[in-house]
DNA sequence: ACAAAATCTATTGTATACAATCGTGAATTT
DNA sequence: AAATTCACGATTGTATACAATAGATTTTGT
């Protein structure tokens, strides 16, 4: 193996353009009903519309864009009836996925998340802090899933979850410090549940975050 | 509005592509491991590359092939892991939508559907009988689902689970009629817990039923 | 004879060119 | 004037051509 500087994947265009129409997506650069032109993006990106369609494709199975035959992409709306979906679909998995995890959650891991928590609860204006750490826990709960149709749908989801939030953010921007601070006592509560490895405290733990957030969220009185 | 004939929706070459090799490979056509390189699918179908590698991608996301960039995509191994995190998706998800679907299902469904079955187990030699009323049971659990991703994702696994199954059915014809007694009196189960309206009565005989399909399948004694 | 390097080949990745289709609006008919 | 038809433009769907890469093969140096 005579070659060094194998380390670095030349990633393909299509996945560059998935990631990047995502992100745009997620952040809500692109708003909900943007039609997507494969030539306009083809044009901007300096790239043909093959790997473009692709990545429209993609997009299209993970729900972020809806493509009408012989019509084209448009970025999917985010209803509220989307967001109950949503949420509905990380009610049923995700608790179940944190108990599964339990026993490949290392007291380490645990007890870094636990830290990074402590960190946001002493800065409650650093926004990107707190979404690190909301990031970093529940990829915790199910980042070690072996089943990857589990664990690729539920990141899927929590990509959606994040969409919705800036809808919240950007609409109601008053209420953001008192949904953090709420929020990160539920992580902690799922982290003490964790450390005492009990399934049914994890579970609850989980679904009663998840139901909390999703109220949060869908209607930030 | 003059034109008539607006019926007939013409398909996309990528979704004929898809849907044909998705049959193929949940009919056990196309074997596991099996290469599906674009040149000859092209040739073969006498179409050009370009809706094939559509057609690939599509049937990477579901999780009938795997794509290695710059290498090409193979048909997905069915090992027994795999078919542990499909039962395990539905046996999460299918009792939870079970219930859900149960005030969307009309008393003269579940008469067709009984009706069905009772046919089925008159005629015990006849497969295709047996295929097609397993197949409208489940589908009635969750094709009026309005959450698209939870049943999108059922659909998925059933597809999968098809797959599974016929890989059985060539191992080990044996055991057949067996399997399709039981599996029957299992679904009667759940209709009459669907007739009863009892929540609880339909979440366990699916699940119940998921578990034993998963058993028979997975070591068909 | 063996290892490393250079070349060759098969196949995917990307770009471009062409065909088909849908919507729009003008022209035409009644 | 209203409705129907026709033709055009915009955009996606499909085909083809070209570029880049991984793997196999051959060549070369010691």
């Amino acid at each position: 193996m005579g070659r060094l500087a194998e380390i670095g994947n030349i990633p393909s265009l299509k996945q560059l353009v998935y990631e990047n129409l995502r992100e745009r997506i997620i952040s809500g650069e692109l708003e909900p009903g943007t039609r997507l032109r494969e030539e306009d993006l083809s044009e901007e990106m300096k790239i043909s519309r093959a790997p473009i369609r692709e990545a429209l494709n993609m997009l299209e199975r993970d729900g972020f864009t809806v493509i009408v035959p012989r019509k084209g992409a448009i970025v999917a709306e985010a209803t509220e009836e989307e967001r109950d979906y949503i949420w509905e679909m990380r009610g049923i998995l995700e608790p179940y996925a944190a108990v599964k995890s339990m026993p490949l959650i290392s007291e380490e891991k645990i007890r870094k998340v636990e830290n990074d928590l402590k960190k946001v609860q002493e800065n409650p204006d650093d926004l990107k802090l707190y979404m690190d750490s909301d990031l970093e826990l529940h990829e915790m709960l199910y980042q070690n899933l072996k089943n990857h149709f589990l664990k690729d749908t539920l990141e899927n989801m929590r990509a959606h979850s994040l969409r919705m939030r800036w809808a919240v953010e950007n609409t109601c921007p008053g209420k953001r410090g008192d949904i953090e601070s709420e929020s990160t006592k539920e992580h902690l509560k799922i982290l003490e549940a964790l450390k005492q490895k009990d399934e049914k405290l994890v579970y609850d733990a989980v679904y009663e975050h998840l139901q909390k957030s999703k109220d949060r969220i869908l209607s930030p009185k």
